[in-house]
RNA sequence: CGGGGUGUGGCGCAGCUCGGUAGCGCGCACCGUUCGGGACGGUGAGGUCGGCGGUUCAAAUCCGCCCACCCCGACCA
């Protein structure tokens, strides 16, 4: 893409209404907009991260049989009334509207109520079974308190994984097989393994623990205890002595410390299956109740937490597979030659199918460009001058490096391919 | 929801204590000089000071109510 094709401006200065320092250097960059407290638009950069960080998840999630699905904003009060999730006094951060004719009608915050009733269209067998669906959608939530600005927000954007198993066995195979693909999907997302622990974290009704997926950061709202050397931690909601030891983890070892919570699983029984029956029939012929499973992951949280902690004092730095593009393109100066030499490199990577943004702006200064390159967090840099093209070289940087280096003109995208890699 | 803070052109701020008809930097437009780390000079456009009400000859400035935003806490199946 061109630069000068992009509407976003970036700023010198971080807005005064944001404290926290993803949100600061997102809105700088020009990839987020505030439209209010907790609530952000997605602007070009923006949205390329989103879709990056989804893809990378889809892809786990459809390597462990998951079917994409996309379920509708406005909820039905009516099966919600059904499992008693209706009442403001059980569930106190739905947002409610109402129709012309003034039914109620509300704005879903998860989906385990609208997915379960329609699958009762289609599961009624031991052969149907199990069904895993999931999606990435918008939820909201009445948030008492917006903060911290992507990372609790009161709209934002949510994988949910439903899993509908026809026994306890088949359950808990794919709960860790869950478990498994999220700690995949946290490594490919540039978290070091040493940083993201499963945790064990209160159940609910349905089981004493649920998991939760932590990512140490300073940034935390949870605070936990965790075994380096087992890799498990615990949430400071649970931690008491009695629970230790039936976790099997000693005190002396835990280490605490503030995280961030990226994922959660938790086993939900029969609990919204029965309440709205969704039921199969055994090979015996007898009826049979469905164990659910239900499994988040905070997409837009991790992009303000991958913000969050990869940024350095010039701004944010994207790892490779997220970034909004692989190389920042920048031409300095108006020379003829170096216009034509910029030119000839962006058509090059573009054909290459490089991710390259070229800062074709003519009235930006070099200062300006260099700047926009760094705070952008585009994790190559490639710079055509008057001296790479005296030289029929051009000068590519990496974001996390402060040493350029002048590589040939030819196969320029396999050379930088080559050195995003590492 | 309790406590604290803030609200002045697109952005960041000063002015408010001691009322007297709005100022700086960035950005934006035009001209010229520049062009490897947010260039420089000149000219110019753009706000009626979060909203409503009150006090006063006169309110950004004083008083009241409301709204929004930030931080701490509570809360976050």
């Amino acid at each position: 893409m061109r630069r000068s094709q992009l509407f976003i401006k970036t700023r010198r200065e971080a807005p005064a209404d944001e404290e926290a320092r993803n949100a600061q250097l997102l809105i700088r960059a020009g990839y987020i907009h505030k439209e209010m407290a907790g609530v952000y638009s997605y602007f070009t950069l923006g949205k390329a991260v989103l879709e990056n960080v989804s893809t990378i998840i889809r892809e786990e999630m459809n390597a462990i049989g998951g079917n994409e699905v996309l379920m509708s904003t406005l909820q039905n009060k009516e099966i919600w009334e059904i499992t008693n999730r209706w009442d403001d006094k059980q569930v106190d951060n739905w947002f409610k509207s109402r129709l012309v004719s003034g039914a109620e009608v509300g704005i879903g915050f998860t989906h385990e109520e609208p997915l379960t009733n329609g699958l009762k269209h289609f599961v009624s067998s031991y052969k149907d079974l199990p069904v895993y669906a999931y999606q990435i959608q918008t939820k909201f939530r009445n948030e008492l308190r917006a903060k911290n600005g992507l990372l609790r927000g009161r709209e934002f954007l949510m994988k949910d994984l439903y899993s509908y198993s026809r026994n306890e066995q088949e359950h808990k195979e794919f709960y860790e097989k869950v478990a498994a693909a999220y700690l995949k999907i946290f490594k490919r997302l540039g978290f070091a393994e040493d940083i993201t622990y499963r945790t064990f974290a209160s159940g609910g009704v349905f089981t004493e623990f649920s998991d939760e997926f932590q990512i140490l950061s300073h940034v935390g709202e949870d605070t936990i205890f965790l075994d380096k050397a087992k890799k498990l931690a615990i949430n400071k909601e649970v931690y008491a002595d009695e629970i230790l030891v039936k976790l099997g983890l000693n005190k002396a070892d835990l280490v605490e410390e503030k995280a961030v919570e990226v994922g959660n699983i938790f086993s939900l029984g029969s609990k919204y299956s029965d309440a709205l029956g969704l039921v199969y029939v055994d090979d015996q012929g007898r009826q049979k109740s469905i164990l659910m499973g239900c499994y988040g992951i905070g997409v837009s949280r991790l992009m303000g937490l991958i913000a969050e902690h990869f940024a350095d004092d010039k701004g944010l730095v994207w790892p490779v597979n997220i970034a909004p593009f692989k190389v920042y393109l920048a031409s300095l100066g108006n020379d003829p030659k170096v216009i034509e030499g910029a030119e000839s490199a962006y058509t090059s990577l573009t054909r290459s199918g490089v991710g390259v943004i070229y800062d074709d702006r003519a009235l930006a200064t070099a200062g300006e460009k260099l700047v926009d390159a760094d705070l952008m967090g585009i994790p190559g840099r490639i710079v055509i001058s008057d001296k790479t093209v005296e030289q029929g070289v051009v000068e590519l940087k990496l974001r996390t490096s402060d040493e350029a280096q002048l590589i040939p003109n030819n196969d320029l995208a396999g050379t930088l391919e080559k050195l995003l890699q590492d």
